[in-house]
Parts: C-alpha cells; sequence; structure tokens
DNA sequence: AACTTATTTGCAACTTAGTTGCATTTTATG
DNA sequence: CATAAAATGCAACTAAGTTGCAAATAAGTT
C-alpha cells in the first residue's frame, strides 16, 4: 500500500496517534470501534486522538451509517471517492478523483472550498450475489 | 419553489408524513430537530415517519455534521450536491449534479449504483466575512 | 351506529457515537 | 531528582436515533 514512511507528518506523532495512523495505514479505513477493539485503549482516548489527528491534517473524517477515518497523507493517498453498500454498509474507497473531475465539480459553488467528498451508495457485488 | 401538488407521491401520505413533506418542501432541508421543534410532536414519531418517507422514496438523507433531511420528489427537486460551511455548519443545496458530471462520476465504480451524494466542504461568504 | 381491526402516536427506556471533567499515570525538562 | 506538561482511564454525560408497549385514531365490516 502506501509508504508509510515516507510521510514527513508521521516522525512527531507519539503514542495512541501513532498507533492510530499506522493502523490506518495498514488497514485503508476503519471505523472508531474498530480502533478501540484493536488499540485495546479507552473510547475517550481514541476520540481524542482521532481528533487531534484530524486538525494536524494527517486523517479525516468518512461518514456513512457510522464514521470511519483514513489517511489524509500524500500523493500515495490522495482523496477519493468512496462506495457505501446499503445492504452490508460496508466503505470501498475508490479510485482518486481526476483533475477535471475535481475541477468540475467544484464550479458548483462559488464558496470556499475545503474539500470534496463523494459518496457513492448502492449494492456491492458481494451482496448482490446474496440475492435472489 | 417546486410545485408539490403535482407530486402524484404524496396524495397517500397522511398525517405527520405529510405534515413533514409539507415543511421540507417549504424550507428545503431541515434537521430532525428542527422537523420536531415545528411540528411539535414526539421525537418517535418524527423519526419513524423520516423513516418511511425514505423507504417511500419521497425524501432522502444528508448526512453532515448532524443529518439533514429533502425532498426527493421529482424534477422540480432534482439531485444535487451540497455545500457544508465547516465553521456554521450550515448546509447550502448546490445547483442539480449535470447528467456529465454524473455519468463521470459514475463511472469510478462497477458496483451497482442506487445514489450519488457529494459534498463540498469549505467556508461560506457568510463566515468568511466575519473573519479577520 | 356499533364492533372489530389496523395504523399512528406518545411515552419511557434504551443504544450508540462522541464529549468532558477529573484524578492518575506517563513523559519531558531543567 | 524534582517539577511541569502531556496522555490516559474512568465515569458521567449529551445528542441522535431506536424500540416495546399501551393508549388514541382511523378505517373497515356487519
Amino acid at each position: 500500500m502506501y509508504n508509510f514512511n515516507m510521510c514527513e507528518k508521521f516522525k512527531n506523532l507519539k503514542n495512541t496517534e501513532y498507533d492510530i495512523a499506522l493502523l490506518l495505514n495498514k488497514k485503508g479505513i476503519l471505523s472508531a470501534n474498530e480502533l478501540q477493539e484493536i488499540l485495546k485503549v479507552d473510547k475517550a482516548t481514541i476520540y481524542r486522538n482521532l481528533k487531534s489527528l484530524i486538525k494536524k491534517n494527517i486523517i479525516r473524517k468518512v461518514s456513512a451509517k457510522k464514521s470511519f477515518y483514513e489517511l489524509n497523507c500524500n500523493i500515495h493517498n490522495p482523496i477519493h471517492p468512496h462506495f457505501e453498500c446499503i445492504k452490508c454498509n460496508k466503505i470501498y474507497c475508490l479510485k482518486p478523483l481526476s483533475a477535471e473531475d475535481t475541477i468540475n465539480i467544484s464550479r458548483y459553488t462559488n464558496f470556499e472550498i475545503h474539500s470534496i467528498d463523494i459518496k457513492i451508495k448502492g449494492t456491492c457485488d458481494e451482496c448482490k450475489s446474496m440475492d435472489n
């Protein structure tokens, strides 16, 4: 996956922050609960560190049926749309938005843009094959 | 705004469902709390009816810092992206996605698509003018 | 109209995500 | 080593949303 060690931003992280970043790097996208189950620390610690990482611009939150978190790292992990399965609620990361599409979408507002979140909802192949 | 009466779907709605649809038609987009404050019914009633309206495909949920709900009615209110202000958390409805952009975005997945949610985050003019 | 059945509602209790205050532990610094 | 700063755990809390159940409304039948 992405080359975690190349990311300068992680150098100054400590303890839980670093563990979270490491896990998100390995797994791609996780919920606060999943992080807590793996790291076995208090949920307050998880949420405090998630908030801090978001503030430092190292991770971003993906709002779906529940919230997920993923790295916001570098060219190895640029902003990308997500697919949310309406059957199993699983989140799939899609390939990054092209420059053209990014520009096109950004034209829908004149406000100052900070980020563009695209979520495609539908049924994933796995769930579709289970239908009758 | 949209011509509410033209929408066949609303004919069979009753009580709270109808009130909610009417309000969303008038106000555009509202949270569950805002609906409850205006309609003065129990929140269980609000959520049950919101769920039912979503199932009937009459409204859709817009997930932001908190959830909002808007009509999913007809050609007068096609699917459109939203702008979420990261300062005041207000939601602005943007002009509908063009057919071209819809097709372009839909190409990012091969899964069966049900809907496309685009949320642009940033700072709205009102909040920007309050900055120093 | 009277009776029965189905639908809608309010209420209270609950779940789950996320937050906050505070005391304790851990880490950093002189 | 002593002290200050930062990170953690714990418990209590908030806010959104859900659920079971009993009471109230509405709809259907004779």
